[in-house]
DNA sequence: TTGAAAGCGCTAACAA
DNA sequence: TTGTTAGCGCTTTCAA
């Protein structure tokens, strides 16, 4: 496949590179008999402009880099299971990158070790994105923020946990969500409502936490003590706070948890103790992963708009579609809207 | 970030660029003193060689494509669930890629589109890939072997179901697995047991079939008439599937689905007839989505090794690795063995 | 065993 | 509005 250059479709055209390169790139002052001849010439020969010739060359390497945390991702990878997380996010990225003929490249980073630095920054000499994507906890490594300032490259962090001055944020609103939760709990008539939440080094755990109790102080309801547990986001550890929750008395008539997996864990202790959910129980949970949607019951939930944060992030990346947004829209803090999604695991409460 | 080039390496250890290069790709007839002197420098200097410089220049650009189907992943992004399947595989071919200072860029391909020849040429063109990883349905379409075959890249290919002869093959044994889970159910005593298939279309479909014929035929176990019905993949029809099943006299005692999405609809199913799981039915699935494990009860299930095939391919596919693959292990085709696992939905048949 | 010089296919000054 | 000429940082001839 011997494949066309800048040089074969200058000569089709009958024209220099440098009007190829210009209407290629959509620089101004060419004629419209110029852009045409090129385009035709262009479309003839099927021709497209090496990304490695570009990238030397000096323009920006129409890539993003994804940095996702080696860690992590060797977890899953030894459990055998998927990342869903990480597949949301990319389906995300890799529909804007289509859009703007960007590519997608997804990197480990050992946000552990000890070279991290050098790492990132050979990294980043050997690839040089466009722009990076930082997902959790990266998104917040101030070694990756450094090195990423100092080359000079644009980054985007989703869920942002501290530092709200660096690069691009794109987060969701944690504590409405949760709020909104425990709100559509209420609204069914529950009173009695425990929580089971993430770990607290997290901020989004504490969001989670700060909106289910602002949501049950807005309503008037008391937090009876011991109706607030800790999670560490496992099924286990929901499973453990289910049956905390459960023995005391008067019981709780609905748990929220602040994850899916947790609150798949609340299901399996309510069915070891007999209880029927929601009759008995209603359950709530954080994320929308997948397994809720197939869960018995299925799952209410928030659906974290991982996709849409991708998306949004890669949009402000890339400079094409940057341009695109309107006004407001290319703010450096973005925030996604969730969505409730109410499903058969929440209903009214037992009569007293 | 004035990044270090390869001018600077030669400088800094006194030598040409040559030199340098030579050191860097390990070629033969150099000096150990040189050697050593480059290798200082390039620590010295936190050096690392431009991609874009290299694959301009005609190396082969440490660069793997996987190659995914559009449709299919912009129905998930729709759909706001994840994609397991592809993360997984994502997982497996990250871990390889690390080890041999590659990359992998994950493509969007529109295997419908009319354009597909141009497209993948462009693409191809563009980034230049050392090699491309194929999933299902892009495994088997014929354009996008042929492209790749005339552009002289090598491609692997998971889960082929044609062709056996064109590219490296990875694959499992589905009709192996599907036996095996069916004599898990004869094991615990089962005799009349159903079977939900997935479209025919497919070949994995057709082999789980096969391997739940034989291991009955095996067992010297007939397979009544109506105890193998069609399903397509989704939680619906493993629905319709069960309500259709469960209907005949005498009862199935076990039900095998073609993959977990099913087996989750019959567990539903068999919940809405005040049947119990698996006590007066046993469901077996496929595939080992992480609804699996969360289901209740948890389901018994083959796990598809989606991770390790694309490891697998990955290994095949960068040269350095392949260099280090065993003699055997070399082959063209590849079967990546899969797990039986065994969870609570399946038990012993309830008394007669 | 080492090095000098010529590209790879583009973009970016600088002219015209 | 268009074209010419240098590079970008490597690998690859071809010499020494």
């Amino acid at each position: 496949m011997a494949t066309a250059t800048i040089y074969d479709v200058a000569a089709h055209a009958g024209v220099s590179i440098k009007s190829v390169s210009r209407v290629l790139n959509a620089e101004p002052n060419v004629s419209q008999a110029l852009r045409d001849k090129v385009d035709k010439a262009v479309a003839a020969l099927g021709y497209r402009r090496s990304l490695s010739a570009r990238t030397l060359a000096g323009a920006s390497s129409s890539l993003i880099a994804a940095l996702v945390d080696a860690q992590l991702t060797i977890e899953h990878w030894r459990s055998g299971r998927g990342n869903d997380y990480l597949s949301r996010l990319e389906l995300g990225a890799l529909m804007e990158c289509r859009q703007a003929d960007f590519h997608l490249m997804v990197e480990l980073v050992d946000h552990g070790s000890p070279d991290l630095r050098r790492d990132l920054m050979s990294l980043l000499a050997s690839i040089r994105p466009a722009g990076v994507m930082l997902t959790p906890p990266n998104s917040d490594h101030p070694v990756v923020l450094d090195v990423l300032d100092e080359a000079g490259i644009p980054y985007a962090r989703i869920g942002p946990e501290s530092d709200f001055h660096r690069g691009i944020r794109v987060s969701m609103d944690e504590q409405q969500a949760a709020a909104d939760i425990t709100d559509h709990l209420i609204d069914l008539g529950h009173r009695r409502i425990g929580m089971i939440t993430g770990p607290l080094g997290y901020s989004a755990s504490r969001l989670r936490l700060a909106g289910f109790e602002a949501a049950m102080k807005g309503r008037g309801l008391t937090i009876a003590p011991g109706m607030v547990v800790d999670g560490d986001f496992t099924f286990q550890s929901g499973l453990a706070g289910a049956e905390r929750l459960l023995a005391a008395e008067p019981r709780v008539t609905a748990i929220f948890a602040a994850n899916d997996d947790m609150a798949l864990g609340v299901l399996q202790g309510a069915a070891a103790m007999g209880l029927s959910v929601p009759g008995d129980l209603s359950v709530a949970g954080f994320d929308d992963t997948p397994s809720a949607l197939f869960s018995t019951p299925s799952l209410t939930t928030i659906r974290q708009p991982v996709a849409e944060m991708a998306a949004a992030a890669t949009r402000r990346l890339v400079p094409s579609l940057r341009a695109a947004l309107a006004q407001g829209e290319a703010a450096e803090a973005v925030v996604v809207p969730y969505a409730l999604i109410v499903r058969a695991s929440t209903g009214t409460p037992p009569a007293e």
